[in-house]
Order: C-alpha cells, then sequence, then structure tokens
DNA sequence: TCACAGGATGTGAATGTTCACAAACGCTAT
DNA sequence: ATAGCGTTTGTGAACATTCACATCCTGTGA
C-alpha cells in the first residue's frame, strides 16, 4: 500500500512533559482535567500546551479506554427529505457532546447491508448506532446480534414496539389529517399512501381506514406511491382513471402531493375548490405549491435530537429502560383544503 | 467519566495466533494479505480467524500507521439541496474505495466554524478533507494553515482559481439558460438570483449579465433571493411591484422558482404564456411543478463521486496537481419557457 | 559436503495514550 | 520529633497493531 505523504511529526505528551520538566503523566492529567495537580504546574503546562500547539490524540487514547467518541449513523437512499434533514440535526446534537459522527449511507435498508455497513467499521469500536428504519424486515434481535453489544437507537419502527427507538406518530397524524378533512364535511376521501413496506406508510394507511370507520364513511380507494412527485402524480392519475367519486385525498407527503395536484389540475379539477388535498411533512416548499398545502408537520429536527440523547443515556447508564418514545406531528393549515 | 458498558473482550491477533500455534506476526501477514505466509499456514489462521470472528482493530492500527482510513466532510445548513445530496454520494464513493466518512455539520460557513470543526477531531488524524464551502470569505491559505498538511479538496469555489476543487460551471449554466430564453424571443428578462455571498450565485448573475449584454439587450431588474421557495416568492412580487416589464425570468434554484411562479399566478400572470421561467438544479420535484419547470441539471452525485476521487489522488500521490475539476450543467426543458 | 539464496516464521521495539500503583512531599496532630 | 494523612508527582505496564530485523528451514549449485 502506498505511503501517505501526510507523516507530520506531531507534538506528543513528551514533547510537551519535557518541554517543561514533568513527567508525561502529569500532563496527561492537565489534559483530562484531573484534580490533582498543583495550580502552577498546571499553569506551566498549559502554557506549554499552547506553545507547542499540542493535540491530544485521540486514536492512542482510544486503544487504551476502549472508547472512540464516534457514533454511527446508518441512514438509507438520498432523496428522502426527513432522513437527510435528521441527519443533520444528529450530528449538531451529538458534536455539542463532544461525539463525532460516522455517516453510511446504504443503497437499500436490508440487513444484509445493515451488516456490511457495520463490518465495515467494526474495527473502529464506535461508540453508538442509530439507525434510521423506517422500514419492514429489520428485526430488532438481528439488530443486537449484529451489533454485539453497541448500544443503538432506532428511529422509525412500528409504533407500539418496546425496542429501543425515537418515532413521529403516524397514526395520530394520519387520524388528524383525516378527521379534519371528515370535519370539513368530505364524505368520500381517497389516499395516496406511502410504499407499504414503511412503517409510517402502513401506519398512516391503517389510521385512516380506522377514522373512516370511526366516523361511518366508506374508505375510498388507496393508492401507492413511492414519495417522488411523480408517483404522486401516476397514483393520482389511477385515482383518476378509476370510477372511483372523491372530493379529498390524504397523501403519504408533500412531494407526493405536489404531484397529485399536478394531476388533478391536468384533469380539469381544481384545488381546493374541486378536490381538497392534504400533505405530510411540511417540507419547506410547501406554502408555495399551487394551492399552498394543507400538511402535517413532523418534526425531523426534534427526532434527530432526541434520538442522540436517547443513545447517550443508553452508553452511558446501561440500566436506561428499553422503550419507544414518541413524538407527535401536527397540522398545518394552509390553502389546499376547505369545507365541501 | 463515567464508564461504558461496552467493555467487550474483543479477539486480538494474539487470540488468533495462540488458537492456530503460529506467531501473532503470522496472523498480521495473512489479514494484510503479506504474500510470505505459506498456503496451509494461511489456510489455518483463516479458518481460525472465522471460528474466533476476529475483527481487526482499526484503532490499533491507525496508531502505528498513522493512518485511519477516515474522511471527513465539512458542510453547512441543512436545508440546501445540493450539499445534502452529494454529501450521500460522497459517503458512496469513499466507501467503496475502503474510507469511512465523518460529518461534520456547521451553522455558517466561516472559517472560526471550520476551525472548531477541525479541532473537533484534529486529534483523529483524518486521513484528509473535503469541504464546501460555496460562499466568499472562506480562503485557501487559511484552509492550508488549518488543515495542517492534511490534502484537501473544497467542493465549490470561483470559477477560475486553481485551488484543489470540484465545481459546477454555474458561468456556463447561466448563458445556457439565458440564451435559452433569448432564443425564444425573449427580450425583456429580469433575473432571481441565491444570495451574492454564494460564488455560484455571483457566477450565474455575472453571466445573466454578459450574455444579455453579448445579445445587445439591455438586462431586466435583478432581485436577491435566499435560496427558499418563500424567498423567491418575495423576490418575484418585488419585481411585480416594481415598475420593470418582463416576459422571462432566470432563477437561481427551483425552489425559488416555485415560489416565483406562485408569486406571478398570484398577479394574474400565467407560466408560461406570459412569462417564461427557468430554474436551476433540476431538484426531483421540478417535473411536477405547475408548469413543469424548464431548469438547467446539476449533476450532484457526480460532484460527490469525483471530489473523492480527487482527494484519494491527493492522498496516494503527492505530487498530484492542484487544479479546479470542472463540472457542466446542461437544460432540461418541461413548459415553463415558451416562445414570445 | 557445504555455502548460499530465498521463502517462511518469529522476536523486539515502537506508536501515544491511560490506568494502577508507588513514591515523595508537606502539613497537622500527637 | 514523628506518625499519619492527603495532595502532588512519577513509574511501569497495558492497549492491539505494524515495522524492521533476526532466525530457521529447505533446496540448489559448485
Amino acid at each position: 500500500m502506498a505511503r501517505l505523504p501526510s507523516q507530520i511529526k506531531r507534538v506528543t505528551l513528551h514533547d510537551v512533559a519535557d518541554y517543561c520538566n514533568v513527567s508525561y503523566q502529569t500532563v496527561s492529567r492537565v489534559v483530562n482535567d484531573n484534580p490533582h495537580v498543583s495550580k502552577e504546574t498546571r499553569r506551566r503546562v498549559l502554557r506549554a500546551i499552547k506553545e507547542l500547539n499540542y493535540q491530544p490524540n485521540h486514536v492512542a487514547r482510544s486503544l487504551v479506554t476502549r472508547r472512540s467518541n464516534l457514533i454511527e449513523v446508518i441512514t438509507f437512499g438520498s432523496g428522502h427529505y426527513g432522513p437527510s434533514q435528521m441527519v443533520a440535526h444528529v450530528e449538531r446534537a451529538a458534536r455539542k457532546q463532544g461525539y463525532n459522527l460516522i455517516l453510511t449511507n446504504i443503497g437499500e435498508m436490508s440487513l444484509d447491508e445493515i451488516r456490511a455497513a457495520i463490518n465495515s467499521l467494526s474495527g473502529r469500536l464506535v461508540d453508538g448506532l442509530i439507525m434510521v428504519t423506517p422500514v419492514i424486515g429489520v428485526q430488532y434481535e438481528e439488530l443486537v446480534d449484529l451489533c454485539g453489544g453497541i448500544p443503538f437507537v432506532m428511529i422509525d419502527t412500528p409504533l407500539g414496539s418496546t425496542t429501543p427507538s425515537v418515532v413521529i406518530n403516524q397514526r395520530h397524524g394520519s387520524q388528524i389529517a383525516t378527521q379534519h378533512l371528515i370535519d370539513l364535511g368530505h364524505r368520500h376521501i381517497c389516499e395516496i399512501s406511502g410504499p407499504l413496506r414503511w412503517h409510517g406508510a402502513i401506519a398512516r394507511h391503517e389510521s385512516w381506514l380506522e377514522t373512516l370507520k370511526a366516523a361511518g364513511i366508506t374508505p375510498g380507494r388507496s393508492e401507492e406511491g413511492d414519495w417522488t412527485a411523480w408517483s404522486g402524480y401516476e397514483a393520482a392519475r389511477r385515482l383518476l382513471d378509476s370510477d372511483c367519486q372523491f372530493t379529498a385525498l390524504v397523501v403519504g407527503n408533500d412531494q407526493m402531493a405536489l404531484g397529485a395536484m399536478r394531476a388533478l389540475r391536468e384533469a380539469g379539477l381544481r384545488v381546493p375548490d374541486d378536490v381538497s388535498v392534504v400533505g405530510f411533512d411540511d417540507i419547506p416548499e410547501a406554502a408555495c405549491f399551487e394551492p399552498p398545502l394543507t400538511t402535517m408537520r413532523q418534526n425531523f429536527d426534534m427526532l434527530g435530537s432526541q434520538s442522540v440523547e436517547y443513545l447517550l443515556d443508553l452508553m452511558l447508564h446501561p440500566d436506561t429502560p428499553l422503550q419507544q418514545r414518541v413524538l407527535y406531528p401536527y397540522l398545518v393549515e394552509r390553502q389546499s383544503t376547505q369545507a365541501v
């Protein structure tokens, strides 16, 4: 293997120690804020550190402490608004606590790919993992095996599981969205769901059904999309092509809502006059859609920071209970919904 | 500091060595594919590795090799489509080459924040850095100091600089976009630019001016946005409120174009019948805008993989020339532009 | 038969830090 | 004075690996 050029001689504990005539251990104590060092020596050492521009070597430290101050985040895909939004906030929350973040982005969320991702840095001794696992087929028990004792938190698991995870209550979200349409007097409500491999899509779909049934309304057709605007467009086309009549549409995310509204307009229908549409996520653009979209705001920032907080709990206090922490979305009402 | 629970006894070289009665060095050789080990021994060692589930300790290895196989990416903000898209591709390209990626997301792209980011893991011995530096005020020379000899690549620098960087030629992009409108017969062309702290926004703005002048056309008004849809809306409102007449609009990105189109429609103007609009980026939603947006496609995937490739060149071959590598955007014509 | 080459294997040192323990020091109370 | 205690400082070992070098073996050619 080629030799790297960056073989700069780094300043070590010993250099600092020699510089001010103390032992390396004393310097180490200063660096680690150990109280057993006199005021005077500490002052001298600190000055030497500054003058020599000493920076402790994390690698050597990890070797002996067996801690890396590294958190790995495993996410997947690249286009999804939620995940990428969240990672940014995870990073910020982690760094605030003195942790750096290793990002791994796998193509598909499958056990094999997760295994590969974990193996690719198993030797790095990461202190904890955060995995974005919004799709079915990833079992907690298998992850426990894979992680080999390293504490981890999942983001997005089936609602009600007792695995260490943070989720947004999509069931609740969909209920609010659907109820909102019912309250406006709609009785013919269709749905464009996300891919039904996703926990969130399933939860929203089921809750949509239940909310309608609870109100004594026969559910309209439901079509499945893949979260992209284009799939929303196509799903809406399928709804329009069917004989199904509807005055309102619950859509799995804002992008698909955008596509759906486009299809509706092409079919000569106006939003919200002919069809009311409610989306999910509240992406920044939603307020500028035509018309501005009524949607369920998901707090991805919170999701990110909460998962870091939980992970740190697990890492520092092994007796932290394994539980699902739940966040709630809320309705942002704009102009894509109106009373019948 | 609290003791972490993950103090699992890991299998080491020595364990494997004892297990099959060879020296630890021999095992090391097998792990590192050193040819000086007999077929038979190699076979035995490999089996032992598998049976004991040995995984080499990256940390110990880094300590002696002074290489971490870690690349740091410093990016900023969270909402921007381009950067977050890119990071995903950087990660994938890096992992394919055996590198893991440390992500640091700073709030504002300033020298101080970069310094903090680098210091926060200076002791980690990262092998290389990729910095997303699309705004003015970050000087190459200062970064050289900060990085202390670690090779780095910048993404997005002023066009024509000879710093190690990868950029998209925005000048070219804006020229194509503007010329497209001129070719359609437009003579009153306004602009909504991105924030003029951004290299890309400046380049596009200047090229818009130049292209118009070269065609003997007096430039229309230019308003500045902040990349968000909402700022595009407001910028378009300012254009409409001014006495400026225009039949076409060059907009700095697709989100702002979305906002602008919304403002136009509210003002009773139709796109493209009354005003043609061309955007930048080609975000996945652009094809579903109302109308589908003509825009300049930016190849962020390529940007990511190219920068990794370049960085690896720099890391492995110190004599790699420092240069700017340039990618080109191209026009995706949809229905938001039409001949006068 | 012996010197020698060359591949296979082993040994000692080094990497930069922390941990556990030992030593030195100064201070107070006996 | 001195025992005892607590604070400050120093020493040796350990962490898991690679690197440089030494040794052992086997076969070949003179």
